[in-house]
DNA sequence: GTATATGCAAAATCTTTGCAGACAC
DNA sequence: GTGTCTGCAAAGATTTTGCATATAC
């Protein structure tokens, strides 16, 4: 499990070199969302040669090849988490920053059944749901 | 309609000096999603004296104030609209930037549903739904 | 006249990029 | 040897803030 990351980052022809394996370890092993900074410090704690340039470039790297999902929850930093989870959608608590994650088919036939609606094909087009926050809302 | 904001502006006690109320009248007259650069170009249209800094002070008074809502959609740019419309979600086309804002009572009974499982009183808590892009999903 | 608003410029934050040296294959 | 990776530092982009001046009540 936490070498999956660097199995498909080998699969996708990416070089593991000693900092990227580290990164992809922290992030194998991570079951939260964290942002840059706590990464490079999960990183460090491992192998302080690894610097917060070198994590922005392996995220980045690695999310193009598909491998690590992007998250951003409005507060200014991109969180990181693998991308071959099994699907799951996020509640934010934005008192405190937690995130909790979650399944319901309903919610995802809903999203599906709203994308056809409107007439979009999921092929082409990357739809995501945001939700105005529960206690917020009006009418 | 156009000048509802405004009057939730002297409710709350902000005075409303020629600049907000500029600001206002954009706001109340956008129907879309505008970011501080798009709203600072639509109030200069019709005052040239407001500056960048004076959307940035405004909105986030406004934001305060709950006149507004603060909307992000990852692209690192942050969004307003009226606060006081009807409720709706966003559903964004990440190829496009395209938001197609929707209601669908089922997913509304479903984010109260899941806050409810997890133990979530909604009165003191703000919660924020995030959905997994549609077509990034696996199992 | 006092409190608040304005606007300039500087700073803070997160992220990206250029590039020279280092490493992998 | 060629291509990729690393890491420093500089630059970008968005947003916040300090403060002197101006305006509102």
């Amino acid at each position: 499990m936490a070498d999956k990351i660097t199995n498909r980052c080998r699969d996708m022809g990416l070089q593991m070199t000693p900092q990227r394996l580290i990164i992809a370890e922290v992030l194998g092993a991570s079951t939260d969302h964290p942002d840059v900074e706590e990464l490079h410090q999960r990183a460090t704690a491992r192998n302080p040669e690894i610097t917060v340039a070198q994590v922005y470039h392996t995220v980045k790297l690695f999310e193009e090849a598909g491998i690590l999902e992007k998250l951003e929850f409005g507060d200014g930093r991109a969180r990181y988490e693998d991308a071959d989870r099994a699907h799951h959608d996020h509640l934010i608590d934005m008192n405190t920053g937690e995130v909790i994650e979650f399944v319901d088919p309903e919610i995802e036939a809903l999203q599906e059944k709203i994308a056809e609606k409107l007439g979009y094909r999921l092929k082409d087009h990357k739809l995501e749901l945001y939700g105005v926050p529960l206690n917020r809302r009006r009418q």
